[in-house]
DNA sequence: AACTGCCCTTGACCTGGGTCAAACAAGAAT
DNA sequence: ATTCTTGTTTGACCCAGGTCAAGGGCAGTT
């Protein structure tokens, strides 16, 4: 969290922060339904959230690593209306937000973070949406990998080489297309030269071309 | 603004929003890259948001009537993200964003409600990529129809009967699909008896068929 | 080593919705 | 009235990606 405060701010949004939980692969922070109470801070491990229709349908909206926030979809309603699942072993901070509140409205820092972070949530979903109804199979593919791995280096990762951790259909569900899809799209940007993959493990060949699939270079 | 606030920070609440300002039919009320400084909450009219690609596609993110916020893309990077343009004749609330952030550092009820409206936002916008995911275009016509006369119901008007402010285009956009796509969608949905469309003007005939179209009733 | 379960890949086929094109409707401007 | 412009409908055709099905690879268990 950097935010611009002072050792004495800094030491009471630590009390307030203080309380860790770890969530086992395959288990759930908190699913829809639950009652809101907390904001989360991912510590370590790998998250997705998911929302399902009334027929059961379901879509994942995003996946969650270090240094992200979970459950703002929890505030408007007093409960939440997503599951967030880890996919790997993880432990967040438990930020009770009844005392983000109180404590935002005495540092203005504070305040203004909390706001830049449900704000940074809308532009994110925007561009999703922006993927999910006007991109093709390739360009979702693209855009993703091309995501994941920058925000992986930003943490201090490799920008060419990354282990998923999520399924084929996991990815499907993310981007709007059927797991088979996905895997035959895989296929064939490592027919293409653009990438490798072993697994879950995918490295990027060349950047350049992903990014010219997202960004068509001219008409087409 | 249903706000908890007793009659003093009423009227405090009512000079930081004081300020109005007309927005013309097809023009914007702030566009991508444009500084951020205020929040605006629709008094009259109709607008869209609307996200543009590096290459030029741009996706509709939501539509928004009387009552509704706009703006809150642009808190992250000080930018807005998006494009605001009226769809007809409009005037809306100029609410300074930093005078906000101190009215609201002083009421707690008003600084719960904007973090509502925010989450209202997030949570609106996973619904809508749960659209975009995992339905079909009839599916998404349907909830698109039943959304906007929901809206507009607890606005006072009809609950069977709309008149359509964007294009067939626009919803398209939206929906993630061609203009002609909607068109026909339309006019599947008019065969059937399920709604009658004279231009922009629609009439719901038969709600639950909407409704069994969003949520097919068992497997299919 | 064999078994089990899950995930992934690939092939063959099909279809929903995209594309292209033409015609039409309704305002708005002259 | 007539012409322009913008939006809408509908038809014919096509293709990206969905569906169905078969097989393969790993990891964990016994």
């Amino acid at each position: 969290m950097p935010v611009g405060l002072n050792p004495d701010e800094m030491s009471r949004l630590d009390s307030v922060i203080s309380t860790r939980k770890r969530v086992k692969r395959g288990s759930a922070l908190f699913n829809n339904g639950d009652r809101f109470s907390s904001l989360y801070a991912v510590r370590s491990g790998f998250f997705k959230t998911r929302v399902t229709s009334v027929d059961g349908r379901d879509q994942v909206t995003g996946f969650q690593m270090t240094g992200e926030i979970l459950g703002m979809d929890g505030i408007v309603n007093d409960h939440h209306s997503c599951d967030a699942v880890a996919l790997e072993d993880a432990e967040v901070c438990v930020m009770p937000f009844d005392r983000i509140e109180s404590l935002s409205r005495e540092f203005s820092a504070l305040q203004h973070h909390v706001h830049k972070i449900m704000s940074r949530e809308i532009v994110r979903d925007h561009g999703v949406m922006l993927l999910l109804g006007s991109m093709r199979a390739e360009e979702r593919l693209a855009a993703f990998l091309l995501n994941l791995v920058q925000r992986l280096h930003s943490r201090g990762f490799s920008q060419s080489e990354l282990v998923l951790r999520m399924t084929r259909e996991e990815i499907g569900s993310y981007l709007g297309m059927k797991l088979e899809t996905v895997s035959r799209t895989f296929s064939k940007f490592v027919e293409e030269g653009i990438i490798e993959v072993k697994q879950r493990h995918v490295q990027i060949k060349d950047t350049e071309a992903l990014r010219r699939l997202v960004n068509p270079p001219s008409g087409a």
